[in-house]
DNA sequence: CAGTAG
DNA sequence: CGGCCTTACTG
DNA sequence: GCCG
């Protein structure tokens, strides 16, 4: 709570009272459905309170109704009828002609909940013209039950820099309590100001922030970026201290497959510093470098045999390739893990071939994934060339437009996107280019169903893995009454699935493919997530947890310990931040304050280094000397591709806000 | 609980 | 000594 | 194994 919000220099603005009680003479009510749940509406009530509003006990009373963007117009139908039944007024037999009976009884304006969140987010008063519920979109197109009726306007927050004239939304009559107040603030130019701009932590600074914020360039995700791919043959980066790489990643091998994740990740970040030292260390002294300053003292106790011995006898007393080199085997499959694994290898399973002679005797009983994942061993373990994945995205793609036309977008995402001239598999993301076409398109699950059986349909896709039928989770759509309760779940509405295809051609071996749907809110937070690389992204949650936020695929949300959540322990959660302020990565790293990779810059290969106090001296020498010195390794790593190559290779300029502003 | 995904 | 990314889902 |  002790927290100075001073210290994020606010310049003097002539507007500061205006914006503590942004809401004064608003009446919210939140229609309880969709992801305005209980505890979400608890939050927002307490923070509309703080900024002078108040909440509304009924929809009759309120100036504002907030409905949440994935409610469907049945839905939120069926919910009007009950309201106006309850009220003793006569419903339609319609679901969407009963919403029209209520917002015109109804003196309110409906507004999308995502304006809320960028009120919140902005600590000032969103203009609400862009979050208008078009309730009466109906006239047009009502005939079908198709109805394509948009309830939420189309455009979400983001909107650039825009002028403020016209602005005072016409306020419900009730607002009359504070004319002046209201009209002082919708031409005030601050306003102007802060409305476009995201605010980094959303505009909370602490000092602990803060420092973070000076630090941020510890931080993987922040380093220069790593390689183009492979463009010309001209740099193989080959390191010197090539022997030591090679041992380090041995040790790292090692204690990867023995399930020590620890030593694994410290391992590999010895290996990477290696990799990148632009001076081959040939004596003790050359450990007192900076860069190899975040070598501890086991580490460096190797370093130091190495140069007297030419050899560690702890990576020579290696008999890994007995032990260990069986469970990387066994690991390789898909659906087998560390634990299983080991049990396989107690059971006198060494090799991928034992595992299949035991399936054939009976002796070993396997998951289904596991039984496919063991068919295509061989297969999986191929890479595919980026110009195969082309190939296959055009065949989804191509079943996307049939089937959805232009309302669905797809994005290739892992490795493909961020460059690589090969693929251990392909990914790909797909939303609804608008809030509008999301209506329109259902439920994810549903899209994302009929989309893997057109795929099946065609051959195209060989086999399911786990996910691939998992129509688990609610439809959404005919539940007979929630009316009352608004609890719902936050699922997040992500739909996901894993397979296997196949490219119809002589050769064509069978890959593994991932397609996943999201709401259109998450899907930055998806790109990014999906994207990586996994240790990419590792580097940027730890960040944003420094931070006092957590960081996934959805959102980001503050940092608030809950615990007893059933088994996990240990499961931060906290009221999600702005949903909606986020129209594309670049919006996720402005918020933290991060400078923007592009996706070929996120192939971290430094390692992610957490923060150290305040080691000025040294960061600076360090980057000193990884510009400077290291000329061979950094320049050819801080320069992207030209334009015409990043064409050849397949590469898409961001084009995500476009999209969205329809 | 173990395993999957980046 | 405890953290080291995230979270939901499946068998 | 390293860091705070």
């Amino acid at each position: 709570m002790a927290v100075s919000k001073r210290s994020c220099g606010q310049e003097a603005s002539p507007s500061k009272a205006l914006r503590r009680d942004w809401a004064y003479g608003i009446r919210l009510f939140v229609v309880p459905l969709g992801s305005a749940t209980a505890s979400r509406r608890m939050i927002w009530d307490r923070e509309i309170k703080a900024a002078g509003g108040c909440l509304a006990d009924s929809p009759w009373s309120a100036t504002h109704m907030l409905l949440s963007p994935e409610v469907t117009p049945v839905r939120l139908g069926t919910w009007a009828e009950k309201l106006l039944e309850a009220r003793g007024r006569p419903a339609a037999n319609d679901p969407v002609t009963s919403v029209r009976i209520l917002s015109k009884s109804l003196q309110a304006t409906w507004l999308c909940t995502d304006w809320l969140i960028a009120c919140l987010a902005k600590q000032c008063r969103v203009l609400e013209e862009k979050f208008k519920c078009c309730l009466d979109a109906s006239t047009e197109t009502l005939d079908h039950e198709d109805r394509d009726c948009h309830f939420i306007a189309d455009g979400p927050a983001v909107a650039k820099p825009q002028k403020t004239e016209g602005s005072s939304p016409a306020l419900p009559a009730s607002a009359t309590a504070s004319p002046a107040r209201t009209e002082a603030e919708s031409d005030d130019s601050d306003v102007e100001e802060v409305l476009p701009k995201l605010r980094v932590f959303g505009g909370e600074m602490t000092p602990k922030r803060a420092n973070l914020l000076r630090n941020r360039e510890k931080f993987a995700c922040q380093r220069g970026g790593q390689d183009p791919p492979k463009t010309s043959g001209s740099s193989p980066p080959k390191s010197r201290n090539e022997k030591l790489v090679s041992m380090f990643s041995r040790l790292q091998q090692h204690y990867e497959s023995l399930g020590d994740g620890w030593r694994e990740r410290s391992y590999r970040l010895t290996a990477s510093i290696l990799r990148g030292l632009p001076f081959e260390v040939t004596s003790e002294e050359d450990l007192d470098r900076s860069e190899l300053r975040r070598l501890g003292k086991k580490t460096r106790d190797k370093l130091k045999e190495f140069l007297n011995t030419g050899s560690i006898g702890r990576v020579d007393g290696l008999h890994m390739d007995e032990h260990a080199k069986a469970l990387a085997e066994l690991q390789g499959i898909w659906g087998v893990g560390l634990t299983t694994a080991r049990r396989w290898l107690g059971s006198g399973c060494r090799t991928v071939t034992d595992v299949r002679s035991q399936v054939q005797d009976g002796t070993l009983r396997l998951s289904a994934d596991q039984l496919i994942g063991l068919q295509f061993f061989e297969e999986f373990a191929q890479r595919i060339p980026r110009i195969e994945v082309d190939e296959i995205i055009q065949v989804v793609q191509a079943a996307v437009s049939r089937r959805f036309g232009n309302r669905l977008r797809m994005e290739a995402c892992g490795s493909f996107r961020r460059g690589k001239a090969s693929c251990g598999d392909v990914d790909l993301l797909l939303c609804a280019r608008s809030a509008k076409d999301e209506l329109a398109l259902g439920s994810t699950h549903d899209v994302l169903s009929s989309l893997v059986a057109d795929l099946h349909g065609q051959g195209f896709i060989t086999h399911d893995l786990k996910g691939g039928n998992q129509s688990h989770r609610r439809p959404g759509g005919h539940v007979g009454q929630d009316v009352n309760d608004g609890e719902e779940q936050q699922s997040s509405t992500a739909a996901t699935y894993f397979g296997v295809c196949q490219l119809a051609r002589v050769g064509s071996l069978h890959r593994r493919i991932d397609i996943k749907v999201y709401p259109v809110l998450e899907f930055p937070f998806a790109l990014l997530s999906f994207t990586g690389s996994g240790p990419f992204n590792r580097s940027m949650r730890l960040y944003a947890r420094r931070a006092g936020f957590s960081l996934s695929d959805h959102s980001i949300c503050r940092a608030a310990h809950a615990r007893g959540n059933g088994r996990g322990e240990r499961i931060w959660t906290g009221p999600p931040i702005a949903a909606m302020q986020f129209a594309s990565e670049r919006d996720i790293f402005e918020f933290l304050g991060l400078a923007y990779r592009e996706p070929w810059q996120r192939e971290v290969d430094a390692s992610w280094l957490a923060e150290t106090g305040t080691d000025k001296q040294a960061a600076k020498q360090a980057t000193a000397a990884t510009t400077g010195l290291a000329a061979d390794v950094s320049s050819q790593a801080s320069s992207p591709p030209a334009k015409a190559e990043r064409e050849a290779l397949g590469w898409k300029d961001e084009d995500e806000v476009q999209s969205l502003s329809d």
